[in-house]
DNA sequence: ATGAAAGCGCTAACAG
DNA sequence: CTGTTAGCGCTTTCAT
């Protein structure tokens, strides 16, 4: 069909000069003359000549792939932050290589064996990190997740703390002293920070932090639904909550609807009726659930994505960077955010 | 760190073959003696042998690599079914190498070059597929979006206008008669096909269509909950509605409940109180929003991508089998499916 | 059934 | 500043 075999060759004696200094164009290496640039560059367009980077990469230059490995692109967090950094590295003239490790991990080693064999130029880590300190030596190694990090490697991550600390700041600027945390599994670390914020602000305002205030449940509507339920029948002065992820927050909306509903009709006094007030975690920055019900404290996955593209390209520029831990904070989107 | 150098020669003299034996057993194509391979498989464990795939590729071998081309991972569809592409390949030992070709498709011939100057055995092209007819000659394409499709490459896509139906025939069971569309852009060619689903089953079941009851709007709750109010008001009868995506599907609950409360507390007879229904679409398959009152028709997104995967394996070992083009039915999750 | 040898397209020494 | 040249690790005829 097309021109098939267009080489450096052709585009060096199309151009006039030799192999050497169309490479150095096509790497923006050597010093050439901004005339001899200008010419290589018409020949390539002209030829529509595109670089072999299997060649290069056997050569020993670098091949412009990053390798990306992530537990499970289904992820919100993941999903967002692939977005990312595959757009930040696209717009840098690099390719991405995905990789998915597994919804437990199991797959990592042939994760790194496929991108090594791949001759990748460095690998951005998301998920757990623990194991694959050594697994790609010699390869720049960035972590990007959503809790854990590694020491020697550079590492970005959301500022979980902050982000419980927001939400609990967010309640309290409303009046609320009462507060739950409803949603998420007792093992995470993502909640396990984002509940010492929530802890932290509660003592700085000087108030009580009740653990039975602290339910663990399924990330579903329905669980969140009974959940919250038992929670106001026994504590109820309880006059609002946090949930730990948008099913778990819409299941208490709901809930919560209901039951005001259900009091008001049993004729209760209506300004006997507190309406809870709610607050949720979300892994997707435009959360476009968000109502006048609904506000969400956002994962600012995207742009860890982002941030991590250029750590991996400063690594890459500069080997010996010292290495560099980053936190990113949340961002609260709804009622008063955004 | 580790052995640097382990090529197909240290492998060849630790098995005591030929490299082109060991060649050979990599691909597995020539006709080698099971012992020999077994040898050669034993020193390849042993010394941590892992294969050069630029070299392979440079040589003219295949890559190992299929590329990928959507527009933005943050969307929901295409990163479902990215992450199920990319599972069914991984599990076949290719890589996927990923590219975003933006929200508008901007970047979508950079996305070709990048992906052809890395030597991809084979592209899938999520998204918009009109102009890309003609941009990678000589690699297979294969088309996995939404809605459209290109008359000679392989395409999966799901079978919108069975949504529209599933939807349709969901709530007709339960005895609606009087069914709005809610939510949407009227250029989307999904929705389009969609609503040809809904329409076919109003007709087929002998019920009027009022394409009045067919309403666009943005899809979030709050632009949703206006517009069912507004509908509701001008047309009392109405009973069920069909919410394009799940922000829409809350908004509507939401109003919903609330209007049930307005009108209950107005004391009117709760008996005239009729609760309206709701099934919403949704591009996750878990939907993990569902509830009691919230049923999702979800697009198989994932499924697609492991479709995907599956044609372009075969379009690779079977370069001349007839092109082929494959529809896949959604899912409904919620109340009754599941 | 296996081995020897010729490159694939590119980069990085070295010279000029 | 630019040209010559030697491979990178692998696949693949062509012999054996």
């Amino acid at each position: 069909m097309t021109q098939q075999k267009i080489t450096i060759n052709e585009v060096a004696s199309a151009a006039g000069v030799s192999v050497t200094t169309v490479s150095l164009v096509l790497s923006g290496k050597g010093r050439i003359s901004s005339a001899t640039v200008e010419r290589v560059n018409q020949a390539i367009t002209q030829l529509g000549y595109v670089r072999n980077r299997s060649a290069a990469a056997l050569r020993g230059g670098s091949s412009g792939t990053i390798g990306v490995i992530v537990r499970d692109l289904s992820q919100r967090f993941y999903a967002e932050l692939t977005a990312g950094l595959s757009e930040a590295l696209e717009a840098q003239g690099k390719t991405v290589l995905l990789t998915q490790s597994g919804a437990h991990g199991q797959h990592l080693t042939r994760c790194f064996d496929s991108l090594i064999a791949q001759g990748v130029d460095a690998v951005v880590l998301g998920g757990d990190a623990r194991n694959a300190a050594a697994l790609a030596p010699g390869v720049p190694l960035i972590c990007a997740s959503r809790a854990s990090y590694l020491e020697g490697a550079d590492s970005l991550r959301p500022d979980n703390a902050l982000g419980g600390r927001m939400a609990t700041e967010f309640l309290l600027r409303q009046g609320h002293q009462h507060i739950a945390w409803l949603g998420g599994c007792g093992a995470s670390l993502t909640r396990a920070e984002r509940i010492g914020g929530y802890c932290a602000t509660l003592i700085q305002h000087g108030l009580p932090f009740n653990p039975e205030w602290i339910i663990e449940c399924d990330e579903s509507p329905q669980a969140a639904g009974t959940a919250i339920t038992r929670l106001q029948q026994r504590y109820p002065h309880l006059t609002a909550v946090i949930a730990s992820s948008p099913p778990v927050a819409l299941g208490c909306c709901l809930a919560l609807l209901r039951r005001e509903h259900a009091l008001r009709q049993a004729a209760v006094d209506s300004n006997g009726v507190q309406p809870m007030a709610l607050v949720g975690f979300s892994d997707e920055l435009q959360a476009n659930l968000t109502d006048p019900s609904l506000t969400f404290i956002c994962n600012p996955a995207r742009a860890i994505g982002r941030a991590a593209a250029a750590r991996t390209l400063l690594r890459l520029s500069t080997p010996d960077a010292p290495v560099q831990h980053v936190i990113m904070p949340p961002q609260l989107i709804g009622s008063s955010g955004q």
